[in-house]
DNA sequence: CAATAATCGAGACGGTACGTCACGTCTTCTT
DNA sequence: AAGAAGACGTGACGTACCGTCTCGATTATTG
């Protein structure tokens, strides 16, 4: 991960089309190859009886081409996983903050529920003996939606739909604990109707109305 | 683990004092020096680089005798965390709910901060990828603390302090869940504060009166 | 072995009918079925992958009563196969020497060809690698024999059947060392036709007519 | 063994000098280390005593790259046996086949005397309880020699100086037999004088002429 | 008839070595 | 260079038996 962020940079400065580093330039078909593999026997296997070796023969490759580019195996899944879910869940802007959240939240639940909840539930687990990589997870999961997140709640509060004297934090680590919680940890399964549950009970508290 | 449970259950029935079964007796000095270095050594190098080889020589026990009452070494974890724990944390009943949960939440935050916070991540993050552990981790932590929490909810809402039409179990979702997500996840300590943000967003929402 | 056979000297000598030891008598049941199960399980398994515990569990005795007759392994198998054959193939006597060694040698290479072979040859096998028990095996099994064939060999030599130069050890290494090395090393079956041939051969060599 | 051995004969295939299989080489280096090791040590504690972590640890070399190569104890300290001797012995032609045969017998049981006698009968008493064992064993130490000496029994038997119509195997059962008893189960030590006394009491059985 | 003494079963104990697995690295040839 | 192949040293795994031990129960002799 820290390698080929590193070699990308340099590629995309340096390939104008024609300048670019000598030998034989990085198999992408390998790269992708690898990532589809590890997601595949991550959701099968869990972190951790996934190992190294069974990625790169299921992903046709060696061993040694796996660690040209990813440091250990934490970094792979992650990669891995954020492959696959970078790009989605923003929030829409401009609408009433219920629905906003209310939006966001269930398509981040049903997403908890589905295929890639097993890898995300995989990559928090490891990250719990591993700091370097729950950081990497935070840095590149769990901010930029938060960064979103925060947008809106303080266009909220500027429209006067919550009190503005609240952390936006403590907001959203409310709303979202009860989320990851349930994920987790909970016995009961996530779903829309938790949802609406969690924000009927919480946005009273914070909006400024008397309802 | 399981063996245990199932034979200390069988000396529970058998034992009207002086009925035991045949044979060596089990070594309870062996069993408590083990869960004493599972507990040294997991909050030193955490789950992951927590070998059960290094239990068993720090316990002056062999590797056998680990092997031969927990399965592994996730279960070990486990139980030398509820060795811990296991009693603690009860709900003062008959004051009024935001009290009650405010102590207990805050002797919680401070327990995560502690020496066996880095275990009980431990545990959760284990827990990720086996099933097994984390249902065991829910029965013996999370259930018992949740039965309690339910009680003094349900009082609550006899009194009429808490809308009785809320599920508790929602309700403590997302107060817990704000704490344990901090906890796992999140970047902020876990502190006193937080605890009175979240009670002062969460309330609101869940009392009857109009303030 | 060593401790039972002091033991069953002391036995001998003060069981003139009344006298014996104080304390619980050893069970002769339970010494019986030890020696029968490791007869059984080292036909079955051989000696190196025969295991005391095995023989413990299947003699229905624990594994302390075992440790408690006979040192290890080596000397348990030893002791079980001396309890089948220590008695049987004396040779004849007062018969022509050719007689006599033959009715003997087909008798031992019968043996040999039996369910005892497989753990005679584990015996030996083992002994190669334990000197105390090689010894003891020469003692008991090798030596008693071996006194009987000398004595029929000096008769033989007194009747001038046999020249009386010879050495009478030289001259069982040869005739029984066929056998064993057949039994122990050889591709070929042993068989009453191969100790005719190597009488045939030998025989002439030791004899003083010119035939 | 068996690995190496397919290996080998791969190789050979293929090796019109140019062509080999892809991937690191297999390490001569740690190859022959492994087999001095297992010889030293095989002398030094015996067969039973011997542990392959000591080999490993010996020969500078990963446990696991003994067992990639050899299957278990027994077929690697075969494999060191043979490396020592295999080439030796064999047996002079074209001359009196009492000297031919005297002087091989006279080397061979000094080799039995020697270092390499220890290793043998380590080979041979392990062989008792794994029968492929004893066949490589057969197959690689005991046929080689034995086609030669048949051979120069056939030659002397056309010369008129043995009778023809014995068995060549029961001759050499005979002969080396009783070099072999001595040497597994035999008290007397071997010597010069003991192969001249064999072959004095068997030579005369198997001439033509009346001595 | 109690006290003493040895054996018995069951089974836990500290050990040692096993043979396996995956790690992350390295060496070779090919692309 | 990068890649596939695959051998390497390393270290922990979980297992199997070792030979010893601690129990309560049993079975004898002795006082």
């Amino acid at each position: 991960m820290y390698v080929n962020v590193s070699k990308m940079a340099f590629d995309m400065l340096t390939s104008t089309k024609e300048l670019r580093r000598p030998g034989r330039p990085r198999s992408d078909q390998s790269r992708k190859a690898i990532l589809k593999s590890t997601l595949k026997l991550v959701e099968k296997y869990g972190f951790h009886e996934l190992c190294i070796e069974d990625i790169a023969a299921n992903a046709g490759v060696s061993k040694a081409t796996v660690y040209r580019w990813w440091p250990n195996k934490a970094e792979l899944v992650l990669d891995a996983f954020l492959s696959v879910v970078e790009a989605e869940l923003h929030f829409e802007r401009g609408i009433p903050i219920r629905n906003s959240l209310r939006a966001q939240m269930i398509r981040l639940s049903r997403l908890f529920s589905g295929k890639v909840g097993s890898v995300l539930s995989a990559v928090i687990g490891a990250g719990q003996s591993e700091p370097e990589m729950l950081a990497t997870f935070r840095r590149r999961w769990i901010e930029p939606r938060r960064i979103e997140a925060k947008a809106i709640l303080r266009e909220a509060m500027d429209r006067g739909e919550i009190r503005s004297e609240l952390s936006p934090d403590a907001i959203l680590d409310v709303l979202y604990g009860a989320i990851y919680f349930r994920f987790l940890i909970g016995r009961d399964k996530l779903s829309d109707k938790f949802v609406d549950e969690v924000l009927n009970m919480v946005l009273p508290g914070l909006t400024t109305e008397k309802s």
